[in-house]
DNA sequence: TCATGGTAACAAAAAGGTTCGTAATTTTAC
DNA sequence: GTAAAATTACGAACCTTTTTGTTACCATGA
């Protein structure tokens, strides 16, 4: 992980959204509970080692709740935090900012 | 760059805003325009190349306006669009939310 | 000869992918 | 009835790709 250079509440929340991942998991995440090869049904092109980083990443920052269960196979939970589900509209907020500046600038 | 895996705008707000610099860069430019170097001021620890890079990028999203001016040595301004402005206090509620939840878990 | 904003070529660092191994229980095969 | 295989979520090692940094260079007018 790369250091900080500002001390701006923005630099931190993007080390946390930063690339390709982090946002479509809380996407997926919103329908609810989901387990690890859920996630990877549902982004069939991650690996298994960025899906753990990654979820690691986002239990680490508060935004995913990771459940596991005793026995075997293994199982394990995903949920949206609290702090996560108020990430949503944050998130579609950016998604229609987009939406809006791309149809006004071609 | 990378190619896209889902047809969420979100996926391609987050392609341009990924990383380190570019929230900084709208971040710095929100005082009003800036010069290359100026920016480079603002971010001493940027490279003058992701500098370039970084500016090109938001420039193609239509977040940043670029006006060369004729004559030597080149001067170059750079501002925020009209884009870039509404840009801002979304990425402010990014930077709210992230102390919120900073603060309720630890 | 310095200043400004930039490009191109190469080197270093970071991110990401692949493969293999693991756990304890259930299923299937012989 | 015993052995082999599948299951699920994940870690470690290794290798490749992408990103970023470094250096050198360009233009030209004061």
């Amino acid at each position: 992980m790369k250091e900080l250079v500002s001390r701006c509440p923005i630099e931190e929340v993007m080390q946390v959204l930063s690339g390709r991942w982090p946002t479509l998991l809380v996407y997926y995440l919103q329908d609810g509970t989901k387990r690890f090869s859920d996630l990877r049904r549902d982004n069939p092109t991650i690996s298994h080692k960025m899906l753990t980083l990654e979820l690691r990443k986002l239990e680490d920052a508060g935004v995913v709740q990771r459940t596991q269960f005793p026995g075997y196979p293994l199982r394990v939970e995903y949920d949206l935090t609290e702090a996560g589900q108020k990430l949503v509209p944050l998130l579609d907020g950016l998604g229609e900012w987009w939406l809006k500046s791309d149809e006004a600038t071609g």
